[in-house]
DNA sequence: AGTCTCAATGATGTATACAACTTGGCGCAT
DNA sequence: ATGCGCCAAGTTGTATACATCATTGAGACT
């Protein structure tokens, strides 16, 4: 369902509309548009040559994922997660993960190996700093680690979690070690890597599990830092 | 997120879509509105007395719960659950029930034993055939259910995931057999009692976990009939 | 009689004007 | 100087006219 809706459409209409609540979702969560922005109804209209109408179409949806706040009188703007209702969304994707090895295509298609180390290399060749190009990297790493499991309802729903977590792990980085994140990125890749080469979907589910339990530690350490420095995102 | 958008909104239009959202969505998984039905909005817009607009803004929202299609020249038709997709849906509600006993609120707020006694009773007031009236019954037992998960992010899922397959399962009641299914659901209700009264959160959480799993069975039996001789649900 | 074409119909999609709401600043009274 | 109130600017929400699309039926041609 939802962002799985890339099948026969038919109309050109819902293409138009789902590539941009792609778009403004991968903006989002590579805090391109950081928590705090507004974005502003004719300003996209604008951008994309389309009128208001089909642009609130898409903000709604968005609203409707939990990424955005829509409030009249004064603006779409990026909604923050408050750290309570993170630590929720990291359990219920720590307990899809540790289940998801069931689902997983078995043998893993040709070249999911080499996709991963490709994935690795992004990362390693990031300008220290750069957050957005890291939270490009990331979405392009967990889509394509997703888009392994076969059970379509467990993959949506484990996506729609990722982008809702995305950006504030993003927030959570310039109060982090870089190189440190990199590194711990880097291993994490290869162990997915060494997984997928053995043909052990249930160890690569385990793993996913363990990835997201650390990192909901390391974005609380960030937040608890920068959570008092930086309340102010805009 | 989503549906949980009780609190403070603010504008009174976002109460007001959100209400009618809700009815629509109750409709549609009653199935007062049947799968296949189609969603006219000029109707609409007359019932709640507002424009198009605010009314299309709610069936996007609809589709995008995976509810209804809507096409464009055609109309927004309530839309089937097929089988295949049926089970994984029911696959993922067995892993989170199973994992919800964690995030049940212990001890459970005073008088939930009885309401869940009164559930029953409306379960068994009811007149053998009435689909719609068991429909309605079910959401406020389920939502009854679900609201004692303290773990906003899963009760978010678990519900989303529960309006998903109420139409499926609806659909499939006249191939099975009234009275054993009241029945069915009556013992179900009286073992959720016990281990409310019994403080046993985890216990319940496996015990809706093996509900899931019959309530699976029940319905792949009914559409396994139903499905070859009312294939035109209008 | 059968089939193809096309126009009429009725639905959703889009654009736009206007209404409702929030916020900030300016001015006035205290 | 300060606090209160009101107005203006800017934003989203709504209503509506029109565009676009899919279906269906009649009619003409074969």
């Amino acid at each position: 369902m939802t962002q799985s809706s890339t099948d026969t459409d038919g109309s050109a209409s819902h293409a138009r509309k789902e590539l941009i609540y792609q778009i403004l979702r991968d903006r989002i969560c590579a805090i391109e548009y950081p928590p705090g922005s507004k974005l502003r109804e004719t300003d996209l209209a604008e951008e994309f040559e389309v009128s208001r109408t089909p642009i609130r179409n898409v903000l709604t949806t968005l609203e409707h994922d939990g990424l955005l706040a829509v409030k009249h009188g004064v603006g779409n703007v990026v909604s923050l997660v408050e750290p309570e209702e993170l630590v929720e969304i990291y359990t219920v994707r720590m307990i899809l993960a540790q289940s998801a090895g069931d689902f997983f295509a078995s043998p893993f298609p040709e070249g999911t190996a080499n996709q991963f180390v490709d994935y690795k290399e992004v990362f390693q060749a990031l300008e220290p700093g750069d957050v957005v190009g890291f939270g490009r990297a990331n979405i392009c790493y967990y889509t394509g680690l997703i888009s392994l499991i076969t059970n379509s309802c467990l993959r949506d729903m484990m996506l729609k979690l990722f982008f809702q977590t995305s950006r504030m792990w993003l927030i959570s980085l310039p109060s982090l070690d870089w190189s440190e994140v990199v590194v711990a990125v880097s291993d994490e890749l290869d162990e997915l890597t060494r997984l997928i080469r053995l043909e052990d979907p249930i160890g690569l589910g385990l793993a996913a599990r363990n990835h997201i339990f650390m990192s909901r530690r390391r974005i609380l350490a960030g937040l608890g830092i920068s959570l008092t420095e930086t309340r102010n995102p805009l």
